[in-house]
DNA sequence: TTGAAAGCGCTACCAA
DNA sequence: TTGGTAGCGCTTTCAA
């Protein structure tokens, strides 16, 4: 059987509150001899304190729990963003000596079990924006910090009330100036953009993208016009209207491969004719034909600094900012090319 | 405060055993009538039980660990391969109500401590295969099943022992075979095989990738040679041999995107001279230029699978076989081609 | 069919 | 600086 407290205690020939004290590092509490030989036999029984006993007194349970939201369970985990993240967080909270449990939520209701089961230090939430906010931000019990999620002004003017909650975001909308102004650099003024289709009303990442692109041809002078702005159900309408723009700026470096394959299954000429900046930088864009200039995200490190901010938030530490915005990065590449 | 099974049972005047007796099912101890009135406060409360007290008294946890072996702790979850494979398990735990802690694991030791901070129905490993398995494996005192591990005939004659382990794979030896075969079925009879640098002699997915190529070669009287075999750091040899070759096996979609881009890059006839048949069906690979045959995986499924099998171990259920194989789908796109 | 009580491993409070 | 003890929420004997 694991070795206890108890066991430790018995050994030491002291009593389970002083080995509970140099557990908890309580030093002011023990004598440094007392301290040395409990240490000596923790080390001797490489003990570990159990986790559930200590969650059942509510003290620290060293678990925070990753919440992905969404409604097509078959999504979840597999996509590579979030693959990104999981790895950034598992990283640090395996040298901080914190356990993570995953879990896919989609109702006020799953994070209420969830929450009722075990005992978290704080939560790491992906996947919520919009209206969805509001509502599952209310039932947590514990700090949390969101990834990605976007909030509109009065929402987020609420949210500063709750000195426990965080976000940490891409600059969303920098990193979208940096693809356009780009784009501008090298030459190009007729622009298009080309998204998944979503609600462009509600606060989300695209959205900010999507008003840095306005934003900045605006600042230049150039042609914004809303027959400009295509959803990846409409490949064929942009192939029709290609002419018109010497680049386009893509949402997503996944979307701009089948925006490629799309092009070369068409018109040979079309994929060199049209220049592409995109946004994630992953893994495969370097590899892509030609390679894609695009602005990289780096996921990894979002999960690294939302599980920092987690903690703190947890232990009731100053943080700097509830807000964490992390900068993009123009990886130039082949896509862009230079107009004269 | 979340409500007890105390509080229940007052609502209910009836003693906690009772209460405890109708949430684990033990209707038979327990009258018609009183079964009826508190799973009705049960419901009416939305009662979850407490997870650590439940783990404290050692019965049921709910809890299942998903362990990745890998030295490189930046490696870890962002591998597409475990993403999708944590994508399963995820699905088929929320639907039966299980909880999946993910952890990076790189010595026995870190085994042995996650086990003595929580109590587990058992875990899922992957990335353990040659020499580590024996000593991780033993560490283990609780169900496990392996994803993708594969053991010499030692090795494996000796866990059969062990009621209480199983293996979910891909029958790799068999999508080797598949992917030669397309080949051969097409033609062509000079193929190479190019592959990560790793230890050829050790029991591993491409291992047995590598056999089924050579078995498959010589099956069909072809000319099998250990200079035709390449790692990936030899793509200047390959190209400089390329000429003996009209096809290439490659070990994974990924490594193939590299080539791809290799020789896109030195010699425009090659890609297009050249078949070449992977492994993965990652979801870049049919965006891919051409577009990518390989052989499909399924990882998503392996973790569905791995999750049930892991389940029937935990509750003593007759499993039909403790080594699980997957059959592997070729998908025949364009990077194929036919020789007359 | 029901309930009282012990105890899982730990922390926290209070007293010494 | 130390220790005794209650109690976290639950399951599990054992007795009624």
């Amino acid at each position: 059987m694991r070795v206890t407290i108890k066991q430790i205690a018995e050994e030491a020939e002291v009593s389970l509150t002083t080995v509970s004290n140099v557990i908890n590092k309580r030093f002011h509490r023990v004598s440094k001899e007392k301290i040395a030989l409990i240490e000596s036999i923790i080390e001797k029984y490489n003990y570990t304190p159990n986790m559930n006993a200590r969650s059942l007194v509510q003290s620290s349970s060293q678990l925070i729990g990753l919440l992905y939201y969404s409604d097509e369970p078959d999504l979840s985990f597999s996509d590579p963003f979030i693959a990104e993240i999981l790895s950034g967080i598992n990283e640090q909270a395996k040298k901080a000596g914190y356990f993570v449990l995953v879990h896919n939520i989609n109702s006020k209701e799953d994070v209420k079990t969830i929450q009722k089961n075990w005992l978290f230090e704080g939560f790491i939430v992906v996947g919520v924006w919009g209206r969805q906010f509001v509502e599952i931000n209310e039932v947590f019990d514990r700090p949390v910090v969101y990834i990605d999620t976007h909030l509109s002004k009065e929402t987020l003017a609420l949210v500063q009330e709750q000195p426990d909650r965080s976000f940490v975001n891409t600059d969303d909308y920098a990193a979208g100036v940096l693809a356009v102004e780009h784009l501008i650099d090298y030459g190009h003024s007729n622009i298009a953009f080309l998204s998944y289709d979503y609600a462009f009303n509600e606060p989300s990442v695209i959205e900010e993208r999507y008003r840095a692109y306005v934003d900045t041809l605006k600042k230049h002078d150039l042609r914004v016009a809303e027959e400009h702005i295509y959803t990846d159900h409409e490949f064929d309408r942009l192939l029709k209207d290609l002419s018109q723009f010497s680049a386009i700026v893509v949402t997503g470096d996944f979307l701009a491969a089948r925006l490629f394959k799309y092009l070369k299954n068409r018109s040979e000429f079309s994929i060199n004719t049209l220049s592409v900046v995109s946004f994630d930088d992953i893994s495969f864009a370097e590899l892509m034909d030609p390679p894609l200039t695009t602005v990289r995200l780096e996921q990894r490190n979002k999960g690294i600094l939302a599980f920092e901010q987690l903690i703190a938030l947890a232990n009731d530490q100053e943080v700097e900012s509830h807000l964490l915005l992390l900068e993009g990065q123009l990886i130039s590449r082949k896509s862009v090319r230079k107009l004269e």
